[in-house]
DNA sequence: GCCATTGTATGAAAATATGCATACATTGAG
DNA sequence: CTCAATGTATGCATATTTTCATACAATGGC
């Protein structure tokens, strides 16, 4: 997975970029449930950034759901997706991510159709 | 323009937000060479931000080559501009949209449907 | 039990981002 | 020339981000 991550010096926080980088993996189907991702020492040392800032991504995306961390063992993928309230959580998903579309000039209808592309090849 | 412009508390410093959003509306063709954009003012005003702040984004799409400044008279898109590919954007943002809806456990189909709706009320 | 591995925590320092206030410099309209 | 509009610049305060150093805590293999 190391090789998969790129930090660039655009402005963007490190650990929001590496963040944004671990969710995209997972999006595009290279990280799967349940398996196991690089130690936070690893990323650390690959990335050459702080441990402290790795910390801080991972925390983010176990805060949520995405990642299970297990202390003296390793990180890991999320088995099961957070099972919450699925309509309210979708609506206010689709409120923000229409907001973000909005603001980076992207169509919701063509977003709508790439959304729906990435689906089919689930 | 200012109507097209949005601001997140989403970790992104905001001069960042402003400087892609630019360059999103120019290859949108929202904003088109010669065309004039929004003073600094207006900008910090409408966006609720300061002036050094749109200062720092405006100074980089300059540097860039986007933008041309007028001492006392307004700023300008360049006459030619960078291209900016709208289709990687769209990709690159429909990914990592996809990859934050799964790491929420929100079905693609869902989410696509959701924003199909909201399109439909603009 | 020992111990290497891995995640967790803390404090300090430097760099960066943002807001706020203020002032200066140039341009064009009148 | 006068003046409003606009970009440019500076200093200060605050919060955030990142690095550095160091230590603690839990897990699993031996």
């Amino acid at each position: 997975m190391l090789e998969n991550l790129l930090i660039q010096d655009n402005g963007v926080p490190i650990y929001v970029q590496l963040r944004e980088q671990v969710l995209a993996l997972i999006g595009r189907g290279l990280l799967k449930p349940g398996a196991r991702i690089p130690t936070m020492r690893q990323v650390a040392v690959a990335l050459k950034i702080d441990l402290n800032t790795v910390q801080r991504a991972y925390a983010e995306l176990e805060r949520d759901g995405v990642l299970t961390k297990q202390r003296g063992v390793g990180t890991f993928i999320t088995e099961a997706p957070p099972p919450r309230n699925a309509k309210k959580l979708l609506q206010e998903f689709a409120h923000r991510t229409a907001a973000q579309a909005k603001g980076q000039g992207i169509p919701l209808e063509e977003l709508a159709a790439a959304l729906t592309r990435l689906a089919g090849r689930a």
